[in-house]
RNA sequence: GCCCCCGUAGCUCAGGGGAUAGAGCACCGGCCUCCGGAGCCGGUGGCGCAGGUUCGAAUCCUGCCGGGGGUACCA
């Protein structure tokens, strides 16, 4: 990407400045080039005379101007000048920026493709939510993010695995299992209440309805006796079903949904670890329970893997799914996307990635804030334990799911997040998604149109696109590279949206400012149709890194 | 108490060591004889407070104030 050239050329200068007595030999600090806010102080703008001032004992404006002398010719760039206090400014060839409309528009969806994750194997784990209930709005945070992300480094050169994780074992499961057969029991006549700490909500009467029809009166043991365990299991198979329809109504799709229950298995990950826990002296077992020694490891206290009354804990288990990740199945990486209440649980899953021989420094946790919800001022309650909780359905069939994937990829992770339900729904029109699609959608017009009365971009010369407009636009689709790069370095997908919007200003400007289909130019209609094809392929790109469609027509 | 995240325009949010802090919505005023006005142009308005580090701080550090989350033999 240009950017990068930038730099390299930033890069020489300094050596050949240095090889030159013109600037004395020193290490250099790392070296970054940045957009200016203000287009006068050019395209890219270096601030490495003013970090290195002090190293070089010079004043930052000499050192520029030694900088300066010695950049090296390049296609992209047409002037170099110094600025005050220091800056080392680099102007773009305007004769390039508009050669850049034919480059964009001739590599299509190569475009801003890119080799940074060098074939690296990536796992993202997002969502996971409990099948104990469906999927909830603070669920579909995470859903986009977590697609997105990884849209984004396939798209960078890594090898995505996406992957849900159902926790279909433990104890909030076998509440699930006992609330079903109580409904189940209901549904014969039976005088019999949900359990305490059950679940209230009316979708596990509409699990139990369907076990019903499906498989009558089999399940239904003498009054008072335990449910049949493969009864729960069944009941929990519908609900991963029914999450698996919501995240695919979001077009969210998964490369595996893994299953707790199967790390307890036989010669499991689950047993092994106990062992190799064991074995490195990192268990402890005290009043009934097996700890994890994990204080020895800089934890702030030991946590229990084993209670009591002898079922394992979730991090127990989460720990044998991390040893699957890391050491079975041998990603190069693992991403963890969680809600921010499961905070204090990064330090603890580090800790144990290390024990049981992973490197700690390959997981990253993602974290994003919660969601809350209102409609309009009035709050609404989350809580599953509530009964009547917001789905994510529930949303995506009334904003859709394109407003749905926007609306929580716009603010970033760590930003705690107000889900207007009234807003959403009430002013859809206003959603900035449509903005960003009416771009799209005015492009696909104007190329039909243009088609209809004989025009296209063949043979077009970009050299004519000599419009500040014109290279406003350019200039923003070489953005997305750079945009791109961000993501996956902070992981931090918000980059996209804002970008979406900012792309969408520069074309709506354009066309305001520039007639695209003119008779009277012929050679300039064929140009701008080509810059035309350009900024659809960027928009397009970009829509679809985030889920999110590119309409023709809206 | 301790740990994590956040206080930026009336509202929702970007910017997270650079030069005069941005966008959307809202509000005020303009722009269609012409490719889609779901658009464009202009205007009003802002870094919670106090110190510190730095050539330079919205950005980093410390303290305080305010909001959210965590601190289970729940997940």
């Amino acid at each position: 990407m240009i950017r990068d050239e930038i730099l390299a050329l930033v890069l020489q200068a300094l050596a050949a400045a240095q090889a030159a007595g013109d600037l004395p030999q020193f290490a250099a600090p790392e070296v970054t080039v940045e957009h200016p806010q203000r287009p006068e102080h050019g395209d890219f703008s270096a601030n490495l005379p003013l970090r290195i001032q002090g190293l070089a004992k010079m004043k930052a404006m000499e050192v520029a101007e030694a900088l300066r002398k010695h950049v090296p010719p390049h296609p992209a760039v047409s002037d170099v000048r110094v600025a005050p206090p220091g800056f080392l400014n680099l102007y773009l060839s305007p004769g390039w920026v508009a050669a850049q409309a034919a480059e964009v528009a001739a590599l299509g969806e190569r475009f801003a493709g890119s080799d940074l994750g060098r074939g690296q194997r990536v796992q993202i784990e997002y969502v996971s939510a409990n099948p104990t209930g469906p999927i909830h709005v603070g669920n579909g945070r995470g859903a986009a993010i977590g697609s997105t992300l990884a849209n984004v480094m396939t798209s960078a050169g890594f090898e995505v695995e996406q992957e849900y994780y159902v926790n279909d074992a433990g104890t909030q499961v076998a509440i699930f299992g006992r609330t079903l057969y109580a409904r189940y029991q209901q549904l014969f006549g039976r005088e019999i209440s949900i359990p305490e700490n059950g679940y209230p909500g009316s979708y596990v009467i509409d699990v139990a309805t369907g076990l019903k029809e499906a498989y009558g009166e089999q399940f239904l043991k003498p009054e008072g006796e335990e449910p049949d365990p493969a009864f729960g299991r069944l009941g929990i198979e519908i609900m991963v079903d029914g999450i698996r329809a919501d995240l695919a109504l979001m077009g969210v799709v998964y490369d595996e949904w893994y299953s707790e229950r199967s790390l307890q298995a036989e010669g499991g990950p689950y047993n092994l670890v106990l062992d190799l826990l064991r074995d490195h002296g990192h268990i402890v077992e005290r009043e009934g329970a097996v700890w994890f020694a994990s204080s020895e490891l800089g934890e702030s206290k030991d946590n229990v893997l084993i209670r009591s009354d002898g079922m394992p804990t979730y991090y127990a288990t989460d720990i044998a799914y991390h040893y699957d990740k890391f050491i079975t199945r041998k990603f190069d990486r693992v991403i963890d996307i969680w809600g921010a209440d499961h905070q204090g649980h990064v330090s603890r899953v580090k800790a144990a990635v290390q024990a049981v021989g992973g490197d700690p420094e390959h997981l990253d946790v993602l974290l994003y804030q919660l969601v809350s919800l209102r409609r309009g001022t009035e709050a609404v309650p989350l809580s599953k334990r509530a009964g009547e909780i917001v789905t994510l359905r529930e949303i995506v069939e009334e904003v859709g799911a394109d407003a749905t994937r926007f609306f929580f990829l716009l603010p970033s992770a760590n930003q705690t997040m107000d889900f207007d339900l009234e807003l959403a729904k009430k002013q859809s029109d206003e959603n900035p998604v449509f903005y960003v699609q009416y771009a799209h959608a005015r492009i696909a017009g104007v190329i039909t149109k243009a088609r209809e009365e004989g025009f296209s971009s063949e043979g077009a010369d970009p050299a004519l696109l000599t419009h500040e407009a014109e290279h406003t636009l350019i200039r923003k689709l070489l953005l997305l590279p750079e945009v791109l790069e961000t993501v996956v370095r902070d992981l931090a997908p918000h980059h996209l949206p804002h970008y979406a919007q900012e792309l969408a200003s520069a074309f709506h400007v354009f066309y305001t400012q520039c007639r695209v289909i003119d008779r009277e130019h012929e050679p300039l209609t064929r140009s701008r149709l080509l810059l035309l094809d350009a900024a659809r392929v960027v928009l397009e790109r970009t829509l679809g890194l985030m889920g999110v469609s590119a309409p023709d027509q809206m």
